[in-house]
RNA sequence: GGAGGGGUACCAAAGCGGUCAAAUGGGGCGGGCUGUAAACCCGUUGACUUCGGUCUUCGAAGGUUCGAAUCCUUCCCCCUCCA
C-alpha cells in the first residue's frame, strides 16, 4: 500500500488531533498495532452519529492492525458528562446489557472476522470496572489525577461554569474512561485510542495515566465533529435518530437519509463514510450532485444493508421520484379487507400509517394539501377510503408531503 | 446561612387578573419555486371534535376570585452577590 494509515486518515478527513502524530505514524508503517475506541450503550442501537467511529475501526483493519470495541457497560452505568448539558437517565443493568448485544450486531456487519490478526477483539469494562475496589483504586488509580486538572477540562468546565450541577459519579466518568485504557494497554496491549474530538480530555487523561502508573508511551487521535452544511449536528433528523439497525430503521429509510444530503456535503461524505478511494472520488467528484447523491447512498447503505437491499431502494426511490409509481420497498401498512369494506377514514389511515401522530394535525395538513392518496390531494376531512378507492388492485399509496410515502396493502 | 433575581409550549423569550392555547424569533411540518439540494416566499405549529365547541397546559401543591400564566401561602429547583 502506497500511503500509510494516518495519511488516509487524513484524507478522508478524519483528522482533527493526535498526541504525537510522528511517533504514531511511524509505530504503525512499521508493525501492527492495536487501537481501541469506546462505545455508548445508552441506546439500543447505534445511529449515523457513531459511524464515524466505525469507519476508523474499518480503516484499521484495513492497514492490517486491529481494532478493540469497547462496549462500555461499565461507563454507561455512569454516564459521560462531555457535551452533555444535563445529567443523563440512569439506564438499568438489564437495559445496558440488551443494548450492548443489540449494538454488537453493528459491528458484526461492519468489520471483517476472516483474519486472525485483524479480528475485532470486543471488550465490556463492567468487567473490570464492577469488580473494582474503591480504596485500591484510589490509592493505585487516584493518586495520579489532581483536582486542579480535572477542574479544567471542559467537560467539567462548562457544566459548572454554567448553571448545571455535576454529579460526583459524572465527575468520576474522566478516571474511569482512563483507566479503561490503561486496562486494556496492561491486558490486551492496545497502545491507541480513537474519539470524537468531545473525547480529547478523556483521551489524553488515558495517555497520560498510562505514562505515569506504566512508563509507556501511547497515543490519542481524535476525529472532528461533523457539522452538517446546515449546522445541524449529524445523524439525527426530524423524525429521529438514523439508525444503523434495520429493526430501527429500514434500509430503503436509510438510502433516503443519505440521498438527501446537502449539495455541500456530498464530497466529504462520499470521503468519510464510503469505501470508494479517494482517486475515484477526485475523478467523480464534478459529476452531478444528484448523481453523487445516489452513489452516496448505494454505497453507504450497502455498506451496512447489504448491496441488494440498496439496489432495491434506489430502484423503489426512481418509481417513487421519477416516475410516480410505486416502489415495494417503502413502508408498507396492512389493512384487512373486510375493514377496508366498511371504509376507513382518512384521517385515522394517516395515523395508523404513522405518517402523523395526531389527528389533528392530520386535519391541519390536509389544510395544507399536504395529503395524498395515489398521488392525488385529498381535500376533504371527512374522506373514507373504501374497497373502490383502490381500483383493482390490492394496495394504494398515502403520501405526506412529496418525500414520505406508505403503500397501505389489502390483505 | 444572609440579600436579590428567576423557573412559560421543541428551544429562546414576552405576557403579569378576563379579549391567553399564550406575542415574537429559531426549529419542525405543509405548500410554492427547484434538483428528493440550498436560498427565498406563503401557510401552519397542544389534544379531541358531529367544526358549534370541549378538554389539558405557563416549576409543584393548595388558596383568593364569577374568572389566574398573571394575586396569596407552602414547597421544589436554578442563577448572582455576600458569609
Amino acid at each position: 500500500m502506497e500511503i500509510s494509515f494516518l495519511e488516509e486518515f487524513k484524507q478522508r478527513e478524519y483528522y482533527n488531533q493526535c498526541t504525537d502524530f510522528d511517533s504514531l505514524n511511524n509505530l504503525m508503517n512499521s508493525k501492527s498495532i492495536r487501537a481501541y475506541i469506546g462505545f455508548d450503550c445508552t441506546a439500543k442501537s447505534l445511529h449515523v452519529g457513531s459511524l464515524l467511529q466505525i469507519m476508523c475501526l474499518r480503516m484499521l483493519q484495513k492497514y492490517g492492525h486491529q481494532p478493540i470495541v469497547l462496549l462500555g457497560g461499565g461507563t454507561t452505568r455512569i454516564g459521560d458528562p462531555s457535551g452533555k448539558e444535563e445529567t443523563r437517565k440512569i439506564l438499568s443493568d438489564k437495559e445496558i446489557e440488551s443494548n450492548i448485544k443489540n449494538i454488537q450486531k453493528v459491528f458484526n456487519i461492519f468489520l471483517k472476522s476472516n483474519n486472525t490478526k485483524t479480528k475485532p477483539i470486543y471488550v465490556n469494562n463492567y468487567k473490570w470496572l464492577g469488580k473494582l475496589n474503591y480504596i485500591k483504586f484510589l490509592r493505585e488509580i487516584g493518586k495520579h489525577f489532581t483536582i486542579n486538572k480535572m477542574l479544567s477540562f471542559d467537560s467539567v468546565k462548562l457544566r459548572l461554569d454554567r448553571e448545571q450541577s455535576l454529579s460526583y459519579m459524572e465527575f468520576n466518568y474522566m478516571i474511569l474512561q482512563a483507566y479503561d485504557f490503561l486496562e486494556l494497554n496492561k491486558n490486551k496491549n492496545c497502545i491507541m485510542q480513537i474519539g470524537g474530538s468531545d473525547q480529547w480530555g478523556n483521551i489524553v487523561n488515558g495517555v497520560e495515566l498510562i505514562k505515569r502508573y506504566s512508563s509507556k508511551q501511547s497515543f490519542g487521535l481524535t476525529t472532528p465533529l461533523i457539522t452538517l452544511a446546515s449546522g445541524a449536528k449529524m445523524g439525527k433528523t426530524e423524525k429521529g435518530a438514523v439508525w444503523l439497525d434495520k429493526a430501527l430503521l429500514s434500509p430503503y429509510e436509510y438510502w433516503q437519509f443519505w440521498r438527501n444530503t446537502d449539495d455541500r456535503d456530498v464530497i466529504k461524505f462520499l470521503k468519510m463514510f464510503t469505501d470508494l478511494s479517494i482517486k475515484k472520488i477526485n475523478e467523480i467528484k464534478s459529476k452531478n450532485v444528484n448523481d453523487l447523491k445516489i452513489t452516496l447512498a448505494n454505497e453507504a447503505t450497502s455498506m451496512l444493508h447489504g448491496k441488494s437491499a440498496a439496489e432495491k431502494a434506489e430502484q423503489t426511490a426512481r418509481k417513487t421520484f421519477v416516475s410516480g409509481l410505486i416502489g415495494e420497498d417503502l413502508p408498507t401498512l396492512r389493512i384487512g379487507k373486510k375493514v377496508i369494506e366498511n371504509g376507513v377514514n382518512i384521517i385515522d389511515l394517516v395515523v395508523l400509517s404513522k405518517l402523523l401522530v395526531s389527528k389533528s394535525e392530520v386535519r391541519r395538513t390536509i389544510k395544507n394539501r399536504g395529503i395524498k392518496i395515489n398521488n392525488e390531494i385529498i381535500e376533504d376531512q371527512n374522506l373514507q377510503i373504501l374497497l373502490k378507492d383502490f381500483k383493482n388492485q390490492n394496495f394504494i399509496k398515502l403520501s405526506l408531503g412529496k418525500k414520505k410515502h406508505v403503500i397501505i396493502k389489502m390483505g
